[in-house]
DNA sequence: AAAAAAG
């Protein structure tokens, strides 16, 4: 009987000064040849101090001593034993040379021994005060998700849980969470924690920064945990379990640190491949092991070419901002990867789709991934949260560096927390982002800038420095937009609007995340005249100020009504399952009740069924 | 038209 989450929270915080769980004073690492016994592996070196806190036997009992089916990964789950038998259950084995068999993970015995402890980081985020650290760190406002709407359609929806501790994720992930100061799940992890330990896919619309990279990364590292999957060994292919898919590379780092965080000591293996950075230390990594493959498309691509990936015993499939893998750009890379290559088809695996936003347009393709699957939309109509403050200025183009410098000079005045706010500068080009960063630095005002046509090496520097706070201003383009989590980012300027509003949503996104508040300014011209009208609709459903101009603007401009049309009637909830429109469904079911809204019966036919054109509605959820 | 993603 755990008390609460709170409680041991903060048991775990008083503890855990220093933790060094995992210290270069521990065993020297044993040669690669040692073998280790089945019951002792997935726990913790004997020679490794205990972590602290950790009481008890706690691990070991769950894992691989899990009495469960062996070869069932999911317990509600009903797919079938998709032609693995053979590979599935002979847990036990040691790990053989080449071309013979390896348990899950192969390598991560020793590989533990010099797993670093990402708990105990000496990156950016310890640099700031401890005070500023706190706040943000454990900080999650959970008053500001009091009244979240929430909407789910599809069979059978698993009910949603309260607390952590209903669910059994496993001793070692839930001390990592712990570790992470989550003291109660998020909206969104409430919701489709349970669906993905059930078994289902899932196609999920909830708000920028309400924590969807733990929602899908938990269910995942809990069933690799549980899991007992030997995996064939070719030569020098290795065989991920999971493959998460992010549309940057900065993003795949973030996911990759994250999911390392929460794998810590659970003897599940996270390796990111991304491109514009060396392969072979990329390679190094995967051949010490794999189960969580997070990587961008074209490496990956690269990867399964040379025969060094395969995908034949991939479990999970996450597209993370899968809007964005499926639109023109990268769809046909990631119709590549899922449906030509070899990894279990849908049904087989598990499919998890998670993004801000969801246009019905996508949500129609994205059903070719997904089995009989559950819709789930989390925020509020207007997208991202009220916890984002928008103005919009009119500003002629050649008004707009002048315009910022105001805008900069009036929050240095304001300084929060004794430093300058960071702030972050979006704009159309990467040319625009290289002659405004240097219109800014020469200016007095410390800014660097993050685009593609910069080394991945001065991408990453770029986005280092911001973090920290040495360049406080960061000008991008949109490889920026989406899920990067960096903390204090207190303003977001949008120096050129995107032309699409679903962009506009990623952007601002970028603050007022995990419950605190932060401030977004448009630039808006004549040039913005088609966003004119959904940023008006935008506004007005996140209860914020519309200035009459825009309103004029908006009335005025698009009457036609492009592809940036939101309203659709869609009233209240902006994300909604595109099952539900009622001209979809031309042969299954037609006109019949496929949907209801609460957990219960409702839509009877299983995914990747196509027909039907909705009107052009976007979700403006994240 | 632009951005991203392999080299």
């Amino acid at each position: 009987m755990r008390t609460s989450w709170a409680d041991a929270v903060a048991a775990e915080n008083a503890a855990s000064g220093s933790s060094n769980i995992n210290g270069p004073g521990g065993a020297p690492h044993p040669g690669r040849s040692s073998y280790v016994p089945p019951h002792l592996r997935n726990r913790p070196p004997a020679s490794d101090p205990p972590a602290p806190s950790y009481s008890g036997p706690t691990s070991g009992n769950d894992r691989l001593g899990y009495g469960g089916p062996t070869s069932e990964l999911r317990s509600g789950g009903s797919r079938p034993d998709y032609g693995h038998q053979g590979y599935v259950g002979v847990g036990g084995r040691g790990r053989g040379g080449v071309g013979g068999w390896s348990s899950r993970g192969g390598g991560r015995d020793f590989g533990r021994e010099r797993e670093v402890n990402p708990f105990d980081n000496n990156d950016v985020d310890n640099e700031t005060e401890p005070a500023f650290d706190e706040q943000e760190n454990s900080g999650i406002n959970f008053d500001a998700y009091e009244d979240i709407p929430v909407e789910t359609s599809g069979e059978n929806v698993p009910p949603p849980v309260n607390t952590f501790a209903e669910i059994d994720l496993g001793e070692a992930l839930n001390l990592n969470i712990r570790r992470c100061k989550y003291v109660k799940p998020t909206p969104v992890q409430r919701h489709a924690i349970p669906i993905s330990l059930a078994g289902r896919d899932l196609m999920v619309s909830a708000q920028t920064g309400s924590g969807k990279t733990a929602a899908f990364c938990f269910p995942i590292i809990s069933g690799i945990m549980r899991g007992q999957f030997a995996r064939p060994r070719g030569y020098r292919t290795v065989y991920p379990l999971a493959l998460i898919l992010s549309p940057t590379r900065e993003l795949s780092i973030q996911i990759h640190e994250e999911a390392k965080k929460f794998s810590y000591q659970t003897g599940v293996k996270v390796v990111v491949a991304y491109g514009g950075a060396p392969i072979t230390q990329q390679l190094r990594e995967l051949e010490r092991g794999v189960d969580i493959l997070v990587a961008t498309p074209g490496r990956l691509v690269d990867l399964l070419e040379r025969a060094k990936v395969s995908l034949e015993m991939i479990r999970y499939l996450t597209l993370d901002e899968a809007d964005r893998m499926l639109d023109m750009g990268f769809e046909p890379q990631i119709r590549r990867i899922v449906e030509q290559m070899d990894m279990p088809p849908r049904g087989v695996r598990q499919t998890l789709l998670f993004s801000a936003t969801f246009p019905k347009e996508i949500q129609r393709l994205a059903s070719d991934f997904l089995s009989n699957y559950i819709f789930l939309a989390i925020g509020r109509v207007g997208s991202s949260t009220d916890l984002i403050v928008q103005r919009v200025e009119f500003v002629h183009e050649y008004d707009k560096r002048s315009h910022l410098m105001d805008l900069l000079h009036a929050q240095k005045a304001n300084g929060v927390h004794g430093k300058q706010a960071l702030t972050l500068v979006f704009v159309e080009t990467k040319k625009g982002a290289d002659s405004l960063e240097h219109w800014l630095y020469t200016n007095g005002f410390p800014a660097t800038t993050i685009h593609g046509d910069r080394t991945q090496q001065e991408r990453e520097q770029a986005l280092r420095s911001f973090k920290r706070g040495n360049t406080p201003i960061l000008v991008a383009t949109d490889v920026a937009a989406r899920g990067l989590d960096i903390p204090h980012v207190a303003h977001v300027v949008n120096f050129d609007l995107p032309n699409d509003i679903d962009d506009y949503v990623h952007r601002i996104g970028r603050t007022g995340r995990a419950g605190n508040t932060g401030l977004a300014t448009a630039f808006f011209n004549e040039n913005n005249s088609s966003l004119a009208r959904p940023l008006a609709d935008l506004m007005q459903e996140s209860n914020q100020e519309v200035p009459a101009w825009l309103t004029r603007y908006a009335s005025r401009a698009s009457y036609g009504g492009g592809k940036n049309k939101r309203s659709g009637g869609g009233g209240r909830f902006g994300g909604r399952d595109f099952r539900r429109d009622g001209s979809f469904g031309r042969s299954g079911g037609g006109g019949t009740d496929y949907y209801s809204g609460n957990s219960s019966g409702g839509y009877g036919v299983s995914g990747g069924y196509g027909g039907g054109h909705g009107p052009g509605v976007t979700s403006a959820w994240d």
